[in-house]
DNA sequence: CATGAATGAGTTTTCATTCAT
DNA sequence: AATGAATGAAAACTCATTCAT
């Protein structure tokens, strides 16, 4: 079936773009990686934009759809934000490509098109978390959307303090800390 | 005066670096905006990476001693962050060019070797206030180089939040919130 | 019926090859409008150049048709130029594809092979007219070869002109006075 | 001196998109031609479709000047249009090359933009001479854009019809017929 | 008969870097 | 010190053609 090729090109490109960059990345290493012919890669993408821009939706959606999963067995903002955390961090170790991607082009607007941040996002999870906790008067925060912005900028830099083996911290002991300074910031 | 020259080489290429990405920005098109032959940013600078790693530490040296010089006025470690903290904003808006290049070197490694994360860097001001306040029993924090990596994360996706005018709030009200919840994020 | 899509690539084959030019039209583009694969292409002609060089026999069979047609119902050398001139024209706008195609094609001469040139062409219909009139001593011509090649690039040049609107006159006009012209100078 | 390796790249280019057509003519073909690198001709040309139009206009210019310079020493139409003619038919055999690039370059509408047809073209020097003997009366024609069209289409298709030997007639014989026709025409 | 994924050689173009002047 | 022509390797992308299904 054409669709082996397909998802190897995808899987191919997801692990080069990470490791040196998209820019440093060509389109011949990926062809080279996913054992098939350059020109191939144009039949299932229209270019090397729009595969980056592929695999990007891809990571986002997984990485909502893992959130989305985990908030949903909780109940109370308070639950729902530190499962939310604990989430983002294990997605960030399990499925580490896919995080760190999404990081990457984040940065990118010719990748991140302005018409797909109208589509749902990761941080519309945690934003309704958010909001829900600021109904019920529990949270110190004027506005959700800066908050998430707030976790979202500390989960980031934590996990690559952990993953550039800055701390002598255990990696749990870093997620339970990050998880009281998250609730000790919104309370 | 050939320093003329090296200074234009490099307030070029530190604008078309950011402007379009640090491999997007050809070495013609630094020397066509200063103004200067192809072959005379080899004078000055061995390479390409050589001009983008220079800039890098001249960036980090600015923002180092905007740091250091607020920080140096005020006694107290909660005062102290909430300076450093107001600092970094004020970097990120009036030096907004060097302060997006750090966030944008900081990410290849190419560029940020080894040996440079040896050398004095903008994260040890913040390190060392919060080793203050943690010896004075202020901060609930089991280490300093974590906390730094939560604020310099609120911090910077704050000001990524402000830049591309996500909220409706004002850009000093951010910056008020973001310090509050940093210091309730500590205590 | 396969008879059905093989009208179809031919088809949609002339129009592409007339608006984009022979070289600028991909295989890919002809099995898109014929709504056909690419591979189903190669089943029906076999190769893209035997397809070019099908549809200029295509073309020029039909001009040549048109032509004798034409001249069929006419007697008297004069008369016959005449009607061959506007029944030229008459082509080159009720068939402007046809037309403009064997213009292009014929400065190819990887499509006009040598043993083509062996076959019925169009000129030879003109050709016959104007050995007539010379016979009768009614034309100041000394070679009909050389007369058809005038009359030729006389009627094509007036179509492109026609054709780009870069006159004012009306086509009616430009035809009228064409075949006049066309008379003064065999006369 | 630079301008010497531009010639050669000028030269070499006009050779082969006359022989085997622009399109058929690679980069790499016409950098082997003229013993350069590919990249250079990118320094001296913005793309290859800049290439082929500053040919273009420079052998319009040539083929312009020539006509200019013909027609300079003659009064009265008609000794002009003879001399513009013959003229023609020199360049078609001494500048054989650019005479047919500027007949190949015609066809092509991303080579020849619009603005280029309100510069002076070779063309305008057949209309002046059309002009005035219109306005002598000696011309039985009704606009001299039409009637550069005739007379460009019959020494093109001639010249084609030498080159090719489709006649038995010496070149020489060619063109006082061609030019006796042409004035029957014009008459 | 028909499909369209796959190929591989080819295309135009870019660009960091060198070097003669 | 400065220039900018020249280089050559590599980039993204295209396309006629083949072939397994």
């Amino acid at each position: 079936m054409g669709d082996t090729k397909r998802k190897a090109i995808l899987e191919t490109a997801l692990q080069l773009f990470v490791k040196h960059g998209i820019d440093a990345t060509s389109v011949r290493a990926i062809a080279e990686g996913a054992d098939t012919a350059e020109g191939n890669i144009y039949r299932h993408f229209k270019s090397k934009g729009d595969l980056a821009r592929t695999i990007f939706l891809d990571c986002a959606n997984t990485f909502r759809s893992t959130l989305k999963k985990a908030v949903r067995e909780q109940s109370g903002p308070e639950q729902k934000i530190e499962i939310l955390v604990r989430a983002m961090f294990e997605f960030a170790f399990k499925h580490s490509r896919e995080f760190s991607y999404i990081l990457i082009a984040n940065h990118r607007e010719e990748i991140i098109t302005r018409d797909m941040l109208a589509k749902p996002l990761p941080k519309d999870v945690f934003e309704e978390a958010l909001q829900e906790g600021m109904e019920q008067q529990l949270f110190q925060v004027s506005e959700p959307t800066i908050a998430v912005a707030w976790i979202v900028g500390m989960v980031q830099r934590s996990t690559i303090f952990i993953q550039r083996n800055i701390t002598s911290l255990e990696p749990e002991n870093v997620i339970d800390e990050t998880v009281k300074a998250v609730l000790r910031m919104l309370k």
